[in-house]
DNA sequence: TCAAAAGTGTTAAAAATACACCCATGG
DNA sequence: CCATGGGTGTATTTTTAACACTTTTGA
């Protein structure tokens, strides 16, 4: 079966930089791609779009698919079409990141990807096609948005410690934040939910753990609250 | 001549939002469309992405044949891909945004277009496509990215006054800013070039004309500073 | 001489920063 | 009993916000 048009097209796929944290190192989700071009090297998890699919549940599939993925934080990152940057030929990618907690979603190879990795951002280079700059992008998105919007919960467990927040944004901004300073801003917002639940298992005093009411955020925001680091 | 593909592939195109001042209005460049679908309807300048043109410089080629401009400000708003949302099958949208000086580029109906005009944002309703969202969320990057970034000063002359300056925020951000507290925060980023001239053919006392530096921008930019209104 | 917009400082309130010690727990 | 991270308050500095009158110019 075979597909003709009047004019040429380019053919188009989604690509989905997945963050994720681990061992206080900020992760991205990459599979070894298990034919050419570029076999054998890391990539981002991504495909073709289907004739009848909206962009973005394209990236969920091409996500579910390749690595497991379901039910998480996704958003449009670019779209990267510069002639060239598919050696098979003109191919338009839309690009999404993604912010999973890796505790709940550990990785897994699956159906045609040979094998799905977690690899630290500053040692993933050399990536197929131009998923460098793909990923370039996204960690930039990241890195703005982040104490813009509070998205970085997605990165960790529904329950956790202030430490563990206060970790978040240091691994994503690259820089210490002040211990008291932080939780008094951060609590101030009126965001987070103290539990009657501590920490378990951990050998020294069991920290608090809080939730992130994102329904209260959702109210507040639509009366022009914006949240800030 | 045609082109056949072992699977279906979408149609891809740009369209641009083109925002400009006019009389203390935002205004965005609309052009009435010529042929069917929607023949008649206002809708965003945009087209067929050829296939051995980047995206971007796709956008700026439909540009300067629908309206005649060259030269803009001009980058990546979004991308568009619901299915259904072009009648004439599926297509894929990459949405541009740009600003630019309507004094410098009066409208101008050009080649193919039948009519460019420059239309009020909150009259612009009832486009072709899906064209409203693109505009709705053209808006909403605009808004949001104006504070964090020097571009407004795209809308505006080379040579403008502090006053036209504030105009420019309080148009965007539809809120009034103190004359004082505006023109000290902004001449203390020390990004302005106080010029030995002023405006001419004003019937009340002339203002100095300043020019933004551009240039200084891009090294303090480098060294970490970031513009915030 | 009037109308219209340009230009200019100070004060008070709020927000951000810097900083150090005691507490609870498990090993 | 010790090592580890949890938890807490205040003082200082910086930033933001509110606010009104004089000057220049052309009509």
């Amino acid at each position: 079966m075979s597909f003709t048009y009047d004019y040429p097209r380019p053919a188009v796929t989604v690509d989905c930089v997945v963050f994720g944290l681990q061992e206080q190192r900020l992760r991205v989700l990459l599979i070894r791609r298990g034919r050419p071009p570029f076999e054998g090297q890391w990539a981002l998890p991504g495909g073709f779009v289907d004739m009848d699919e909206d962009l973005e549940a394209s990236a969920r599939r091409e996500l579910q698919e390749e690595t497991g993925l379901r039910d998480i934080f996704l958003e449009q990152l670019y779209t990267f079409g510069m002639p060239g940057r598919d050696p098979r030929g003109r191919t338009i990618s839309v690009a999404y990141y993604a912010l999973v907690n890796t505790v709940n979603h550990p990785p897994r190879a699956d159906d045609d990807a040979a094998e799905a990795e977690w690899v630290d951002v500053d040692r993933a280079r050399t990536l197929a096609f131009d998923h460098d700059e793909i990923l370039a992008t996204a960690l930039a998105r990241l890195r703005g948005k982040v104490r813009y919007q509070p998205i970085g919960f997605e990165l960790l467990p529904r329950k956790f410690t202030l430490s563990q927040l206060q970790q978040l944004y240091e691994v994503i901004l690259e820089r210490e934040l002040d211990k008291r300073n932080f939780r008094r801003r951060i609590l101030a917002m009126d965001l987070l939910v103290e539990l009657d639940e501590k920490q378990q298992d951990v050998s020294h005093r069991a920290a608090r753990l809080y939730r992130f009411d994102k329904r209260k955020y959702r109210s507040l925001e639509e009366s022009g609250f914006v949240f800030e680091l």
